[in-house]
DNA sequence: CGGTATCCTATCGGATACTG
DNA sequence: CAGTATCCGATAGGATACCG
C-alpha cells in the first residue's frame, strides 16, 4: 500500500474508501482509540493477524497520517502507536459505524428466525 | 464476494469492514442515498468502473442486504436500485464519513504547503 | 437496457523464518 | 520487543465480448 499524493480534488468518499481499504484498518483505529498501545499489546488485542500483517497495516495507516509511531530508543525496543489529530477525528465515524454494525447484525438475526 | 452467514457474534466493526470492503461500496451507497436509480443512471454517475464491475458490486451489496433491486418486467428492461432499511440507516455513517473525508483532505493540503 | 461469461493481472493478506 | 525479508495463494476488480 502506497500513499497517493493526488488525493486532492477527489471526493471525501473516495478518499475515505482508500484509507479504509485495509482489512484491519477499522479494528486498529478502534483499539488505538481506546488508548495508545505498544506493538505487542495491539497484537494481543488482534490475535487473528500475524506480526507481519500487523506491521504492514500499521505502516499504511501511518503513511496515510491516521496514526503516529513513537520510538523510544532503549533496549529492548519500545514502540508506541497512537492516533494522530485526524485519526482522533475519525472516532466519530467509528461511533456511527458501531451503531450501524450492531443494527445490521440484529437485522440479520431476525431474518434467520 | 459471497455472503457469510456466520457474522453473528462478531463485532460490529468486523462486520462493517466486510460490507465496506468493496472498492465502490461507499460511492454506490452514497449515490443511492440521493435517490433510487436505474442501472444506467448509476453507471453515468460512476464513470470509472465498467459495467461488469458495477454489476458485481451491486450484487454484493444486495447479498449483504444493503440495497434492493426491483425489476420491472417490460421491454426494454428496467431495473431500479434503492436502499433497504438497513441501507438507509447507513447514511448516518456516510454523513460522518463525508465530514471526516473533507477534514482529511484539508489536512493533507496543509502538509503540502 | 441491463446484464453474463471469460479471462487476466495486480495486489493484498498470510505463512514462515530470520534479526538488531 | 518489534520488527524485516521472502514467498505464496486467493481474489477482487478490470477488459473485452456477447446476449435476451
Amino acid at each position: 500500500m502506497e500513499l497517493e499524493k493526488d488525493l486532492f480534488g477527489k471526493c471525501p468518499y473516495t478518499t475515505a474508501q482508500k484509507v479504509l481499504s485495509g482489512k484491519w484498518s477499522i479494528m486498529i483505529l478502534y483499539h488505538l482509540g481506546i488508548k495508545t498501545m505498544r506493538f505487542g499489546e495491539l497484537q494481543r488485542q488482534l490475535p487473528d493477524l500475524t506480526q507481519s500483517t500487523l506491521t504492514k497495516q500499521l505502516r499504511a495507516l501511518e503513511d496515510y497520517g491516521l496514526i503516529e509511531r513513537t520510538i523510544y530508543p532503549q533496549v529492548p525496543p519500545k514502540v508506541e502507536y497512537s492516533l494522530s489529530d485526524i485519526g482522533i477525528k475519525f472516532q466519530k465515524v467509528l461511533a456511527e459505524l458501531a451503531i450501524w454494525g450492531n443494527d445490521y447484525i440484529k437485522t440479520l438475526q431476525k431474518k434467520e428466525l
